[in-house]
DNA sequence: CACTGGCACTCAGAGGTTCGGAGTGCTAAC
DNA sequence: GTTAGCACTCCGAACCTCTGAGTGCCAGTG
């Protein structure tokens, strides 16, 4: 792949993303300082778009990069934008002051949505890999009791629990202490093998109790699905061209779809790394035309959920990149504390 | 107003809602059985249209209701239409398998989207009209407590505090109890009052501790406009004809402003009442296309929260209202146990 | 061999025109 | 109060035209 061929793929991504127009041989000559004619960059053309990096809509209309294109666009063109200072600044402000867990995911949706003028996603630090930092047990009534897991990110998980015996206060304390000594400190994985001998050493009188909350507790720790996922910046979906906003529909449709958030949020690369997934890449119907990008985040760098940005695919990448990888590492950061 | 102009003003919302087009007078006499001639209802059309209850969108189309049209409509024509025993079902089988809170106002969302076929709010049960079921604190590190406040609605509160001294085991255990002797069972009302004397009952050397834990507790119970609302079933705005989709952008606009969503849900009558808001009376700039019915719901029938539906002026509302209250009186129901 | 200027060709989309049909208001008769 | 008839309005679909941007190709040039 010649040198000059990339450069012109990048004006064209460029250009096209700018302008939201297909761009023609012509203005690209003009636009940029290539030192050839309009005429040499029509062959380069013509060789992009045998490779299948751009298209023509129609015959006489200019070249749109294709997923293809923007694939190589993002890999091998695209430098990361680093943000300017007042943007920086605004990250430091708007999220310092949130007062607990559910403010700074409500934030972090809303500043990198600002940010990116796109959507914004942002999934709640997931249990599995944090640690427990303590385990409540609540009397409800006679018959039920509220079990609540505190992890070390701050996130604190509810569930009622029915019990098969009447529950005593003398029953309770017993059995949160027992739980506590067991599981405190431990990863959410250890979870399962920490209470295995929990009920042989409690009371007969109610091990039943301990047996469901034990039950519905790994259920808690388990239940991955559960995972809860911030969405943000909707409307911006309708800002971009009609072309774009014709397919408004579908992509809210998919947004709705927990299992497809979950998705388009996993599979990411190891930490601090950016992950793009690009229009057909994305194996979800209604995202054909739309880009996804997403990197972990976590205190202490190592990652513990993941957040992004959807777009269309004709979307500012290096920007974006910039936006989500800062907001990241911003949030972790907020984690560690 | 005549008996037979009411009828016309029926026949036209409810078929404009149905085919979505202007009604002219030629197909009214068609469709429905009035007795009487086109021209006749040409003549009863052209004093709705003087009253402002109905508009022609241009000279040679047919009328379309006003604002105050379908206000007429909802306050003396509409029947609530109560719900199909399918649907009724769908409900029961719905939210009886919900697990906890959270679970249970996200299937609530989802439910109303998919009775309603547009978007649903639903707000979680407000504190201030719920009671303290207990409160807990737990230490994070030397100087820094989670304080976790439960209501008894299933809801739960959390919130880090800063202590301005080293925590102890010991300082721990008798706030916590004195807290819950103080609050449990009280209205968060009144909670304010009933912890006024713990702070002199406190040990000195743990005062200060006692004093910023209250002072979080006081906030957590004051602030309303934490409220949280769950939003679903957005895509549906994109199922409605062309001409209100272009509007679709204000609308998700406004339904990114949880002001906005507050005000909506908020201001609705007792208990058991339906309110509906029609284009304008919203007050809220993009949402003049769009009408809100929103109801009460809570456990033992007092109202502690509201669930509402948001779709174009052009709806079912007799079919919505219907779907609207059906969901709210089995939340509550939920609720109660 | 890479580049360029020139040229014939294509075609989407903007703008203009026409025309039928749906709907209205009015009037005179029942 | 109701009706039939009629002249009038005007939206929007269908059709047409035409311009300009863009292309591919070819012969010529350094």
């Amino acid at each position: 792949m010649d040198d000059r061929k990339l450069e012109v793929l990048r004006a064209i991504v460029e250009d096209y993303v700018a302008t939201r127009e297909p761009v023609g041989s012509k203005v690209l000559a003009e636009r940029h300082n290539f030192g050839v004619s309009s005429a040499t960059l029509r062959n380069d053309m013509a060789v992009l778009e045998e490779e299948g990096y751009i298209v023509a809509p129609h015959t006489s209309a200019g070249r749109v990069p294709t997923d293809k294109g923007y694939r190589l666009f993002v890999d091998r063109l695209a430098q990361i934008k680093p943000l300017s200072p007042a943007e920086r600044r605004a990250i430091h402000q708007f999220l310092d002051s949130a007062v607990d867990l559910d403010d700074v995911m409500q934030r972090t949706v809303r500043l990198l949505a600002q940010l990116t003028h796109q959507v914004a996603l942002v999934q709640y630090p997931t249990l599995t890999r944090s640690g427990v930092r303590h385990v409540e047990i609540v009397g409800l009534g006679t018959r039920r009791v509220l079990l609540i897991v505190i992890a070390d990110t701050g996130r604190v998980e509810q569930r009622t629990v029915d019990s098969p015996i009447d529950v005593t206060d003398e029953a309770l304390l017993d059995l949160r202490s027992r739980l506590n000594a067991a599981v405190v400190g431990r990863s959410f994985n250890d979870v399962a093998q920490a209470v295995q001998t929990i009920p042989e050493q409690t009371p007969t009188q109610y091990r039943p109790l301990a047996t469901s909350v034990l039950a519905s507790l790994l259920e808690t720790v388990v239940e991955r699905q559960e995972d809860r996922i911030v969405m943000g910046g909707t409307a911006n979906l309708t800002r971009f061209g009609e072309d774009y906003s014709v397919t408004v529909g579908p992509v809210l449709e998919a947004l709705e779809e927990h299992v497809v958030l979950l998705r388009l949020l996993q599979e990411v690369g190891s930490h601090d790394d950016l992950t793009v997934r690009i229009g057909s890449e994305n194996q979800v119907e209604g995202l054909a035309g739309s880009a996804v990008v997403t990197t972990g985040y976590g205190p202490h760098s190592l990652s513990v959920a993941h957040i992004g940005v959807l777009g269309p695919t004709r979307m500012d990448y290096p920007g974006t990149m910039g936006s989500v990888r800062a907001v990241a590492r911003y949030l972790g950061r907020i984690l560690s504390q």
